[in-house]
DNA sequence: AATTCGGGGGC
DNA sequence: GCCCCAGAATT
């Protein structure tokens, strides 16, 4: 018998293990999709993402044929898209380097783009057997409870020292159902508010339950206030009534994704004028600021905008810019990748169209 | 060590 | 509203 709690808990996840599409058929690639998909993202909302993207790309050799802005499509929603740009790259460079054999030894899969600590770990163990144990926010918050650690978990630091803590007790044998158990533990029961400790399969093991510490840990910094930006945005139709739309930059926020010219409006500066500085400055055109169109709020990390998109028409000048932009109708926009911001603007685009007409 | 990266769900 | 989520890259 084994009394450890490891012990325990690999007994319990046995027999409590969640059904997830990427369990059913472990290969490195559908694990490390999966991986890269569940980083800072809910399971509930990986699911339909996963099935639709192992349909497109059922093999690392299709993924790395596949356009970025096709791969990006099938991200659209998902959030932090410098994953599939990593994953993308990534897969190329199997090809290249790897003869198309995703790597299996931690050293080499480590160096892909995108893959860092936890997902080297987590495809490497549950993949391969490697005994690496991971480290991600569901076991910073179960191992702070089990040893009563009165870490900062917003430190990088207390990565490392947990992940040394488990590397002497993550068992050989089974690496993968050790790490994916922490990981459930975490998700289903030693949850952050209100945990299901009377469930728990190691509660006998947990010095925060002992020392009736379970609600005050994990100890967390709390981070600045995000700031408030207003934005405006141009809809510039053309005779045939087809809409302007540049793409992001390669790098940064919404990288390679598709939206309406426009900006952050300047201290002191009216909606129209920045309008008309930001449509200058991005496509060397003048324009007359028409009709307002409607007005969004959203929320990214670590700012919110206010943004309001005006109907624009060019008055003198050629359209120029060092990024790329086409004319897209709407079943255009439809096919492209789209940050969630400027999706909210259509339906009100719909609509105005139908007054207008 | 701190910042920058989305979007959604729970409370 | 705020917090968190199967984190990595950049500075």
């Amino acid at each position: 018998m084994d009394d450890s709690w490891p012990g325990k808990l690999l007994k319990w996840f046995k027999g409590n293990r969640r059904d997830l599409p990427w369990r059913q058929n472990r290969s490195i690639y559908r694990v490390w999709v999966s991986e890269v998909m569940l980083q800072q993202t809910r399971v509930d909302t990986v699911i339909p993402y996963f099935h639709r993207f192992i349909e497109a790309f059922p093999t690392v050799s299709t993924l790395a044929k596949a356009d970025q802005e096709d791969v990006l499509k099938f991200w659209e929603g998902l959030g932090y898209y410098a994953r599939a740009r990593n994953l993308h790259r990534a897969a190329e460079v199997v090809m290249e380097r790897f003869n198309g054999v995703i790597p299996d030894q931690p050293e080499l899969f480590r160096q892909l783009p995108g893959v860092g600590p936890y997902i080297s770990a987590a495809v490497m163990s549950i993949a391969c057997g490697h005994a690496i144990p991971v480290v991600d926010g569901n076991v910073l918050r179960t191992v702070c409870r089990i040893f009563a650690l009165e870490y900062d978990i917003a430190q990088p630091a207390t990565r490392k020292n947990i992940a040394a803590l488990l590397a002497e007790k993550i068992p050989e044998n089974k690496p993968g159902e050790f790490n994916e158990a922490m990981m459930e533990l975490g998700a289903t029961i030693c949850t952050p508010a209100s945990p299901g400790c009377d469930g728990c399969p190691i509660r006998h093991n947990c010095l925060a339950k002992q020392k009736n510490l379970v609600s005050e840990l994990p100890i967390k910094s709390r981070k600045r206030p995000v700031p408030q930006y207003r934005i405006v945005v141009a809809v510039i139709t053309d005779s045939s009534g087809r809409m302007l739309i540049q793409k992001r930059p390669e790098n940064g926020l919404l990288g390679g994704l598709w939206e309406f010219p426009g900006g952050k409006v300047e201290k002191g500066e009216t909606l129209p004028d920045a309008l008309k500085r930001e449509c200058m400055e991005e496509l060397a055109v003048k324009v007359k600021v028409g009709k307002e169109i409607t007005t969004i709020r959203h929320a990214y990390t670590h700012f919110k905008i206010l943004l309001t998109a005006f109907y624009c028409t060019i008055t003198s000048g050629t359209l120029t810019s060092y990024l790329p932009f086409r004319w897209a109708k709407m079943e255009d926009i439809a096919s492209l990748p789209f940050p969630k911001a400027n999706h909210k603007i259509l339906p009100a685009l719909r609509e105005i169209k139908i007054e207008v007409e």
